[in-house]
DNA sequence: ACGCCTTTACGTACGGCGTACCTAGAAGGG
DNA sequence: CCCTTCTAGGTACGCCGTACGTAAAGGCGT
C-alpha cells in the first residue's frame, strides 16, 4: 500500500539515482557505491572500458561477484556511477567571474582534462547521458555562469549539451577511436596507407588536393583552442535570423 | 619475401579496408561483406545494436557462425562495415550548388535522417570513426562543397569532424540515451521525478529556477534547426582573434 | 531482552558471447 | 592433373551478465 510514496514509478525505478543506497536495516555493507565506482574508474583507466566487468571489479575489491548486485542493480548503472565519479573532479570557484566566455572556456578545459585522464569517459558520456549528484552540481554552476546571458533556460541547457558534446567529440577524435590496447602509431600508418591507395585511384581529386597540401600535423591543443573559440562564439551570439 | 608490396604493415593489417575482400582463388564465396553488413544493419535497426552478434547474423544469413570470419576478421570490423553501409545512403547532387551554407545544411539534414533511420549509428560513428569507401565519397563531396571557403584543408577537415560530431551528438540526445528495448516514457518520468526531488532539497537554486520557468517542451526539429544554425555560423565565420 | 524479518554476502549455474583451431571439400593455376 | 589456396562449418574454451538459493548478520517492534 504505497500511501505517501511518490506514485510515479510503481516498482523499483530504472534510474539508479532514485534507488536509495541503503535503507538502514540488515548487516553493515562492506562496500559502497562510491568505492565500487572508484574501483571501476581505476580499472577502466588502467586497462580500458572493456576490462570493466562485474567479476573483475568484485575481484579487485575482494568481494564475491554477486555481492556487487547489492549495490549496483545492473551493469549499465555502473557506468552511470563511473561518469558521476569523474564528474566530481570538476573544481568550481565560489562564484562565476562574470566573464561568461572565460568561465565557459575554463569549464571546457577542465572537461577535456578529465577526459584525457579517463579516456573511456567520452564514450560513456555520449552513449549514456546521466545526471548524478555531481552532474547536478555541474549544471547548477553552469547555469550560474550563464546567468548574464539573455537566453531562456531551455536554450541555456541546449547550449550546455552542445558544449558538452563538442568536448566529448574532440576527446574521442584525439583518442583516435582506438580500442584500449591498440597501437596508435600503427593505426595512423595504416590509415595513411589506405588513403594513399584511395587517392591513387584518381576517384577523389578533392581529397588528393587536401592531402597533398597538408602541411603541419597541427598539435591537438591548438586545434582544440581554435575549435572551442568558434563554438563559444556560435553559442553566445544571439540567434541568427538566417 | 615482400618484394613489391607496400611495406608499411608487415602482417595482416588491422584496418579492414586494407584487406582485399577476395583474392580470386578457391571456391566461390556464398556471401559478401556487403550482404553481411546489410544483415547486420537490418538486425541492429530491428533489435538494437546489442542484438548484433556474429552468431545472430550468421543465423540470419543461414551460414555457420565461423564462416563469417572469412569475411569479417573481427567483430569490430563488422561495425566499420555497418557504418559504411549506412553512409552509402547519402544522396549527393552532381555538384555543389555554390551556396556553402545551404549545402552543409542539406548534408546535416541527410545525416540526421540517416541516424533517425538507424538509431544505433550515432553511437558507433562516435566511438569508432572509420573511413570506408562511402566515407571517402562523403569527404570528397564535402570538400567540393567547401571549395569556396578560404580555409586550409586541415581546418576544413576539422570543421567536417565538428559538424559530424554535432549531428551525432544531437541524434544521441534525441534518442534519450536509451537502451534499445527501453521505455522512453518511463525514462522521462523517472528523470523528472529525480530532478524534482533534487530541486526540493534546495541545493540547486539555479536548476530550480530553470525548471520552473521551463515552458514548452520544444520539438526536436526546431531545436536541431536552431543549433545547426549556430554551429554553421560558427564554422563558416573567419577565425575569431579573441 | 528477544526474536522477527530485512538486508547482506556469496556460491552455483545458465545461456550467450567472441573467436582459436581443426577438418573437409571446392576450384583456379602450373 | 594435381597442388595449392581458399571456403564452410563444427567443436571447444574462457569470458560475460545475472537469476536464484542459502546462510548469516543486525536493526526494530514488542
Amino acid at each position: 500500500m504505497p500511501s505517501s510514496k511518490t506514485p510515479s514509478s510503481a516498482s523499483t525505478p530504472e534510474l539508479i539515482w532514485l534507488r536509495p543506497e541503503r535503507t538502514g536495516r540488515g548487516p553493515r555493507p562492506a562496500h559502497s557505491r562510491a568505492s565500487i565506482a572508484a574501483a571501476a574508474v581505476a580499472l577502466a583507466d588502467a586497462e580500458g572500458l572493456s576490462a570493466v566487468s562485474m567479476r573483475r571489479i568484485a575481484a579487485e575489491l575482494g568481494a564475491g561477484t554477486m555481492s556487487l548486485y547489492n549495490y549496483v542493480p545492473k551493469k549499465e548503472h555502473l557506468f552511470d556511477l563511473m561518469v558521476d565519479a569523474v564528474t566530481g573532479e570538476y573544481r568550481f570557484p565560489d562564484r562565476p567571474s562574470g566573464d561568461v566566455r572565460a568561465d565557459l572556456r575554463e569549464l571546457a578545459h577542465q572537461q577535456l582534462a578529465i577526459m584525457r585522464r579517463h579516456p573511456w569517459a567520452a564514450t560513456v558520456v555520449v552513449t549514456r547521458p546521466s545526471l548524478g549528484p555531481n552532474g547536478l552540481r555541474f549544471a547548477e554552476y553552469y547555469l550560474a555562469v550563464m546567468d548574464p546571458v539573455p537566453f531562456d533556460s531551455g536554450t541555456k541547457l541546449e547550449v550546455m549539451s552542445l558544449l558538452n558534446g563538442f568536448v566529448c567529440q574532440f576527446a574521442e577524435w584525439e583518442r583516435g577511436g582506438l580500442s584500449p590496447g591498440q597501437d596508435r602509431e600503427q593505426g595512423q600508418r595504416e590509415l595513411v596507407e589506405y588513403m594513399v591507395q584511395a587517392v591513387m585511384t584518381g576517384q577523389y581529386p578533392q581529397l588528393a588536393a587536401a592531402l597533398s597540401s597538408g602541411g603541419a600535423p597541427a598539435d591537438p591543443d591548438s586545434v582544440f583552442e581554435r575549435s572551442l573559440c568558434r563554438v563559444l562564439t556560435a553559442m553566445l551570439s544571439p540567434l541568427d535570423p538566417h
